[in-house]
RNA sequence: GUCCCCGUCGUCUAGUGGCCCAGGACGCUGGCCUUUCAAGCCGGUAACGCGGGUUCGAUUCCCGCCGGGGACGCCA
């Protein structure tokens, strides 16, 4: 094989961009990039029932968001219907392929016929082999397939894989409408865009050998297959809508980093050493390899995916993060867009949330007039008027202290000596503070919060709690 | 049912005949740190599906079984 591949993507847009198909995307863009070669994007919409408009633009949008950006394309099959009916016509000329005249319902009886007969499999019976052609007649277009025999190929990552002839049947290849089915059209797309390898899910094993067959009838070279190993769900079935959160667009909605998502994809199936989890975009695009990519399926766990979105979080600076954050809180109603509190929130709880989402709904407390909602346990036990005092001891010093003394270390060393001086632990003031700030015992450091809160709003806010203690 | 693929901790995986009484990570869990919650650090938990071979020696090779998944369309 030479050095730079030509592989592609081939989504059918039929739906949102799944996680399996993402990662198919991934794998196969980080092959073409790790070597130099191209990647083309194809869009598979020969089925017009079920392709939309609004699905192919979902399908880009994820693989934007991804970073995954493609060479050629976004190539419709719609837009190539001669090309499809010029190959079949040549296999028509060559004998290689004939008009099949019997209808979807006569098919459908030769089907339930065999099935009763007990057949392990349906094999159309070959009616129209033989038949005078009538082009202008309703019709399907069947290739011949051989008889007897077996292809075989070497897989990338399975190995060497055997196809008995007897388990392949004149297959359909172009239907009444003139669009091509599936098996016919990747193999001529494949081959005029000579793309020389082919990743993807390993549920297209079955289907190899019968391509090979067309590429053979055709003339063409077959490409090298890497088959791809499933995602599964939990409960370890293919992983679908059944699954819940499986689209690529719902992550992103969700808050999770988009190079989290890639991380996570990437070690579904693939790993570099036994120890290395984490990755870098360059990283990745120094090391990936089909060759190391596992033979069995995986169950996606999003746990795992949560971890390594916190650890992204982390690695991102808070500068990078204010913008998405500020999107999420546009998602809960506040408009934070241009507050400078913004980065300082993402530095102080990009290591309390997995998520932007779940930063948001955390901070949100910070950007509202008052404290919306107390933590009823919280306040029954530190909204008490033992911490009256306290409470009233931090409002003043709010209210008198210079600007210096209620800076963050000036605040802390204060509340510290404030503490010793009660011989109290700082816990004894702080909790109570937490609470009449933010409704809960949760949160970073009592004097960033207080902080994050603002002078004027922390007053306000803690003779509101003052006010609640009975 | 038939054909194909797969089978290491709950999960993601390392491992290609001795380095493995199996390594890493997520999760769970004990501890440390600490003004809370996280994060971080240290420790623990837990796996080679089963049965036959081959071999001085099998997680690694072969066979059978079992289990799981996938494919059997004028879907992709």
């Amino acid at each position: 094989m030479s050095g730079k591949p030509r592989v592609r993507f081939a989504p059918s847009p039929t739906g949102y961009l799944h996680i399996g198909g993402a990662r198919t995307a991934l794998f196969n863009w980080l092959y073409a990039r790790r070597l130099g070669g191209t990647f083309v994007l194809r869009i598979e919409d020969t089925d017009r029932s079920r392709s939309t408009e609004e699905s192919v633009q979902v399908i880009l949008d994820g693989m934007q968001w991804l970073g995954l950006d493609w060479d050629e394309g976004p190539i419709r099959q719609t837009d190539r219907t001669e090309i499809y009916k010029g190959h079949a016509n040549r296999l028509i000329e060559k004998d290689l392929a004939y008009r099949c005249y019997c209808t979807p319902e006569q098919v459908e009886a030769m089907r339930l016929k065999q099935r009763e007969e007990g057949a392990a499999q349906f094999r159309y019976p070959g009616t129209c082999r033989r038949q005078p052609q009538h082009p202008d007649q309703p019709h399907v277009v069947r290739i011949r397939m051989p008889e007897s025999g077996e292809t075989t190929f070497d897989d990338l990552v399975k190995g060497r894989i055997t196809t008995s002839h007897d388990t392949i049947q004149d297959e359909v290849i172009m239907r009444s409408d003139g669009l091509p089915l599936y098996n016919f059209g990747v193999v001529v797309d494949d081959a005029t865009m000579g793309i020389d390898v082919v990743a993807r899910g390993d549920d297209h094993i079955n289907n190899t050998a019968r391509q090979i067959l067309i590429y053979e009838a055709l003339g063409y070279e077959p490409p090298r297959f890497a088959h791809l190993p499933m995602i599964l769900g939990q409960d370890q079935k293919r992983l679908s809508k059944r699954h819940g959160a499986v689209s690529v667009t719902w992550y992103r909605e969700e808050g999770y980093l988009s190079h989290a998502m890639v991380n996570y994809l990437v070690r579904l199936g693939w790993s570099l050493d036994d120890k290395t989890e984490i990755f870098s975009r360059e990283e990745l695009l120094r090391h990936f390899d089909l060759e190391r990519v596992g033979c069995s399926a995986a169950v996606f766990d999003p746990e795992k995916l949560q971890w390594l979105n916190q650890h992204w979080m982390k690695e991102t600076s808070d500068e990078d993060l204010a913008s998405p954050l500020a999107e999420q809180l546009a998602r809960l109603g506040i408009d934070a867009a241009g507050d400078p509190r913004l980065t300082r929130v993402a530095e102080l709880y990009k290591a309390r949330a997995k998520t932007l989402k779940e930063m948001a709904e955390t901070a949100r407390v910070y950007f509202t007039d008052g404290v919306a909602e107390f933590d009823e346990k919280a306040k029954r036990k530190f909204l008490v008027e033992a911490s009256r005092p306290h409470l009233e001891q931090v409002r003043d010093q709010l209210k008198a202290g210079t600007a210096c003394q209620i800076d963050e270390s000036g605040l802390e060393g204060w509340m510290r000596d404030y503490a010793e001086c009660c011989s109290l632990g700082l816990g004894k003031i702080a909790q109570p503070l937490r609470v009449a700030l933010v409704g809960k015992t949760a949160s970073p450091g009592i004097c960033e919060t207080i902080s994050l809160v603002g002078r004027e709003e922390a007053i306000r806010r803690i003779d509101a709690a003052l006010g609640m203690i009975e």
